[in-house]
DNA sequence: TCATTATTGTCATAATTATTACAGTTTTTC
DNA sequence: GAAAAACTGTAATAATTATGACAATAATGA
């Protein structure tokens, strides 16, 4: 964890955020006048939140991935979040009765972070209308996203949760590629690698869906659906 | 599902909820001029919202009692929340991108629910700062809640689960009621009721905890917590 | 109050998943 | 390009959980 910015020469960088980018032109010099902030720069794998640790401070991503995850105290994790910059980070419980952070939020590269304090995230609401809306839409996005993660681990058996992602990640189409590794899919669900990955052979066995490496094909979309 | 209410006679009612709660008294009549909405009851079993609609109002549930539920599509349910009058419900994914609600609301009592449209809360947001800030709290909340039973459900044996479940009903102290059956347990932790009823009747055995019907003790805290 | 319904504990069996281990493959990294 | 690391498929065995069914008890309602 490096020493903060001297100063920062681009101030203009934050509006590139979502939760800023909306802000009007000739309201920008006033807001970043309003705007309290630091910078920081992180290494791979530092950790920026802890998890259970108080956090008052909203974090937007400027430069690098950070991605969020629980732990389950027992050294195993499961991601919740993986966020790119531009893009705010702890917005969720920011305004919670709370405010521990429920999740640790660790980076996956070299990272710089802005960090404003709640008082001024606050003031910034309240004086700029666009950044309310903003903020408020990013919330409530996490609140619909945190749903849809809760109905897949919910989901009893691994065959329904694969299912789901499979269907999920399709978007309709019959192929996909899959993003991530089986290791880190099976650390989404919850369920251990050779379970997951027994199971989607007996799928691919079963002419519901064909496997070559991380290209999948969705053969018989109605049996898939009828296994959630 | 009976009509609605042909004029509400006691408008003022709406500011016994959290979320109208701190409008200061001089704002009142403002507010209630501004505010657009509509009263219904339901009776008990109603169904308010179904999950996967489209859901652009806010209720107030003012009367009895509302359970969200989740369903996967199997006929089984998880119940996500239970709301009791007078509070807000849907305020999560209101403002969301989706907004289909990820749940189902059913009333679990006689009810009477106020409908606020979208567009007008919108409208209250800009306009009343406390009604702002208490929207923005609980969508956090709600943030915080789902985070809470994310871990919850991801913990992988109902073992874990139920110590989970119980250091946290208990506040710390030694004993504590629980407020639910077994079956409603079972049912949050998305596990059978005889395979959790098992787990902790080991437990007992054990000497971890005392079951006395719905009255649990917890004997050995730092067991517990290794369980997790 | 009595009847009805919901809740609870238990069981045997079947199904699912975890664990651990290993070898082959691909991808990274230097 | 070679070495290291990460990823993948597989298997045997153990552990966990689901299912469906039953009787006993507690709670509820008319």
């Amino acid at each position: 964890m490096k020493p903060d910015y001297p100063y920062l020469e681009n101030r203009q960088m934050i509006f590139q955020c979502p939760l800023c980018s909306s802000i009007p032109d000739n309201q920008r010099d006033d807001f970043l006048n309003d705007l309290q902030f630091s910078v920081r720069e992180y290494d791979k794998g530092d950790i920026v939140v802890t998890q259970g640790s108080l956090s008052e401070t909203l974090y937007i991503v400027i430069r690098g991935e950070v991605s969020t995850e629980m732990s389950d105290e027992k050294g195993d994790f499961m991601e919740i979040e993986y966020i790119k910059a531009p893009n705010p980070m702890s917005t969720g419980f920011l305004f919670a009765a709370d405010s521990r952070s429920p999740v640790s939020a660790i980076c996956q590269s070299k990272c710089a972070i802005i960090a404003i304090p709640k008082d001024n995230v606050y003031l910034l609401m309240r004086k700029y209308e666009a950044f309310m809306l903003k903020f408020l839409s990013y919330i409530s996005n996490k609140v619909f996203y945190l749903s849809e993660k809760l109905r897949l681990v919910s989901l009893r058996s691994i065959r329904a949760k694969l299912s789901y992602f499979l269907l999920k990640e399709s978007f309709g189409g019959n192929v996909l590629q899959l993003k991530i590794s089986r290791e880190d899919i099976a650390r989404i669900f919850s369920v251990s690698r050779p379970a997951l990955v027994k199971v989607m052979m007996e799928m691919a066995e079963e002419g519901v869906i064909e496997v070559n490496g991380r290209e999948i094909r969705i053969i018989d979309r109605n049996k898939l659906q009828s296994f959630l």
